[in-house]
DNA sequence: CCAGTATTCAAACAATTGTTTCCAACTGCC
DNA sequence: GGCAGTTGGAAACAATTGTTTGAATACTGG
């Protein structure tokens, strides 16, 4: 018991510390402290900072990507050739996303890991995600494209990397947003009543039609307000 | 003039890095080296780090503030009594938001920095832009509210902030998507490009329909939100 | 021109960072 | 029981951080 007890310990400790700080401003010794094991005990069991962070990572996203096979796989199952509609994927999506961090603690982490992947750009973690769960995402995105014929396949892309900043943007900056709305609105909200707010909105942008084609003469009409 | 003032290479070299990095993970050596001014500068001209951070922002949100403060006035001014449209409020917010950067430097850097506003630290950047900001962001809301009459005050403030994750993500993770847009459907995309092909979305997705009222039946207390 | 202020500069400051070292304590196995 | 290897712990390590200092230099108004 003693044996995985420092490593979860830290685990633990270091994915609430991240999501509340970042990474940068969280030090070590902030770890080690709360979680009340020695300092050395990071690059002991883990080798060093950036690997403890990779850890944390996969915490979430092996079983995410282990679930959400399956509940692809099921879907697909179920559906035989029929196209499955778009609100069932990302209700799919929604709470295979909600079920694995249920398991132990806050869906922040996730979320913001996700976003720095992307955010950092020449960033290692962007392509240790792409060659570690990229299948994933390709499967998934490929019952979009059944589910969504009308849409050229880079106007989707563009759109679900949209939907996909909704989400990121929102659960990642939880506390910040969150306060700003229980100050104006005084209405608590929970991660189940934002996704669930999300759904259609969601839904809609990927639906919206299509953009107006690009103005091939540039300054040639140019008087918006009436 | 010393060649280009230093207070401007250092701010020219600090908004750079800062979008590039975070702002912990950006020394102040390392902005001084590469602007080849003296360590010392920056607390000389701008007192500490964090006011450095304070400087960047101004820079971009002063002069966005007044442009879109006048745009908004002649907006009223045309429209009289009339609702302004959604689709023209946000035509004016993007076109005072890509006109600002466009004098200096990318509007990726802007949308990073306001990325990291919400998403990193414990938000004292955050305050700072609301308390100093607020007013215009403020006004374009009220205006909102006019032009989505049908949405609940709550509601529309999410999908606002739904919004934002949108354009804040996909802007300032550009790179990084350009990336792989260009590889996989071999497509040069522009910043302009971009912002009109997230007009309809961001339209649709503010006047999606409202989401199922309840969740389940989990929790009972749902109207004391006094 | 010169007094006085504003700026630059190299150096040092104290604090904090991630990492390593070395030794004690423990474990399982023969 | 005693020896392997693994884990825990206090201290020190070297590097980096933001900030301050005090002298040297540049500039400006009178």
């Amino acid at each position: 018991m003693a044996q995985t007890d420092t490593v979860t310990r830290i685990l633990d400790t270091a994915e609430v510390l991240f999501a509340e700080r970042g990474f940068a401003e969280t030090s070590l010794r902030n770890i080690t402290g709360k979680a009340k094991v020695n300092l050395a005990a990071v690059n002991y069991h883990f080798g060093s900072k950036k690997a403890l962070i990779q850890a944390v990572f996969s915490r979430y996203l092996d079983p995410f990507s282990d679930r959400f096979h399956a509940a692809i796989d099921e879907l697909e199952r179920g559906y035989g050739d029929r196209v499955i509609p778009l609100e069932v994927l990302l209700e799919t999506m929604a709470r295979t996303v909600l079920e694995v961090p249920a398991e132990r603690h806050s869906l922040k982490v996730f979320m913001r890991l996700l976003g720095l992947a992307y955010s950092q750009a020449q960033g290692h973690l962007r392509r240790y995600i792409q060659d570690q769960y990229g299948t994933v995402f390709t499967r998934f995105v490929a019952l979009v494209r059944k589910a969504t014929p009308e849409l050229p396949d880079s106007e989707r892309f563009w759109r679900l990397h949209f939907a996909l900043g909704t989400v990121i943007f929102t659960l990642s900056g939880l506390d910040a947003l969150r306060d700003i709305a229980e100050k104006d609105y005084d209405e608590h909200v929970s991660v189940r009543d934002l996704v669930r707010r999300m759904m259609p909105v969601v839904v809609s942008a990927l639906k919206a039609p299509l953009p107006e084609p690009a103005p091939t003469i540039p300054p040639a009409t140019r008087e918006p307000t009436a």
